[in-house]
DNA sequence: CTATTTTTGTACCAATCGTTACAATATTAA
DNA sequence: TTAATATTGTAACGATTGGTACAAAAATAG
């Protein structure tokens, strides 16, 4: 029932996330199908049987990065605790993420919307995919704030949504290119204070 | 008193003026010598002569994108006008520049800080004065809304700024990568009244 | 076993990369 | 006019680009 012919020396999806890494510390212009091969240990051969071009492997790293980054970041915002927690816990994820890894780039569907998604309508599907799913999650974090009390304004669940979601999407982009831990600080704590009272 | 030898055909500063569509176009790997020589109608010797390297070019690039940008928003954080107008006239100027130009691509400082600043000392310095300025200019804002009352809040004017900054930042990067302007107007929309109330 | 199928590594492709070399050109100083 | 100087366009540099060709290798089906 296998299949026939001379079987794979890898797994898919462990080349995916080596690919992953690579695209993430040098984007998509900035790193060679040359790089590819060195950090995933593959031949020309075998990357091209596989994935047929260095744009289709961009293609599932993306993919890939925002099936796990969507899954993890609805399930802090979704978890059985205080709402101004959760907002909080997505926050310190993403400072984490931002800061710890080195040798990485902030996130990775960021880069690759800031560097691409005008010109590539792939990047920009998934990045719309993603940011929609997001908006979501953290709209209805807003909703249940209203009904409960837990947000006390006058605004709108999509409204409040929206300001968090361009804060946290700044944040991350001022992370990486600023590195300045204060400034992030300071953002983090005006955006949750102007949504739930200092 | 002019100088001795044959004197240059072109415009020192014009020519970094189109060069710098040309990577804010394409990005700084995205683009070519070729590239920058086609758009500028230099030959090689002359661009080489003049600017001695891409990198010496895109700095060139970016310290005159960084000098005209800051002079810009800064007029608008310090118009005589009600504190709220000016905020929200540069966001109005940012939606602007973001969905008006479309062979251009958002703001060249934050495509050049996402895509270069961890690699790159000189990206991340222009990039750092430039938010250090731009946040000072918006903390300005805020300290004046808190002592006249035009913005009632607990919070102090670092901590609002470093909130519009942000959300500002975010707001760029969304503009750009999902070209949706409802999203866009539920940012701005959201963001101001958070600070304003509702 | 043999035939078939698939993956592998390597050699190679034309095109392009950032940069340099350099002679021709165009100016000023003397 | 001549010497000195700076800019120009063109040709070329070795290295690298994304991608292909293809034979050797390794599996299954019969």
């Amino acid at each position: 029932m296998t299949k026939r012919g001379r079987p794979r020396e890898f797994e898919y999806s462990s080349i995916v996330d080596v690919a992953m890494k690579t695209f993430w510390k040098r984007g998509y212009e900035g790193c060679s199908t040359q790089d590819l091969c060195n950090d995933t240990g593959l031949g020309k051969g075998s990357l091209y049987n596989t994935f047929g071009s260095k744009h289709e492997l961009y293609k599932q790293v993306l993919e890939r990065y925002h099936e796990f980054g969507i899954k993890a970041q609805q399930e802090l915002l979704n978890a059985p605790i205080a709402l101004k927690d959760r907002l909080s816990n997505l926050f310190e994820w993403a400072l984490k993420e931002d800061f710890e890894n080195i040798d990485q780039n902030g996130c990775l569907l960021i880069n690759a919307g800031v560097e691409r998604a005008k010109n590539d309508v792939m990047v920009q599907e998934i990045f719309s995919r993603h940011i929609e799913l997001l908006k979501q999650a953290i709209e209805k974090v807003m909703e249940e704030g209203l009904q409960t009390g837990e947000i006390s304004k006058k605004q709108t669940a999509e409204e409040l949504a929206s300001l968090f979601l361009s804060s946290y999407y700044g944040f991350r982009v001022l992370n990486v290119s600023m590195q300045n831990r204060l400034l992030s600080e300071q953002i983090m704590k005006g955006t949750l204070e102007s949504i739930f009272g200092a």
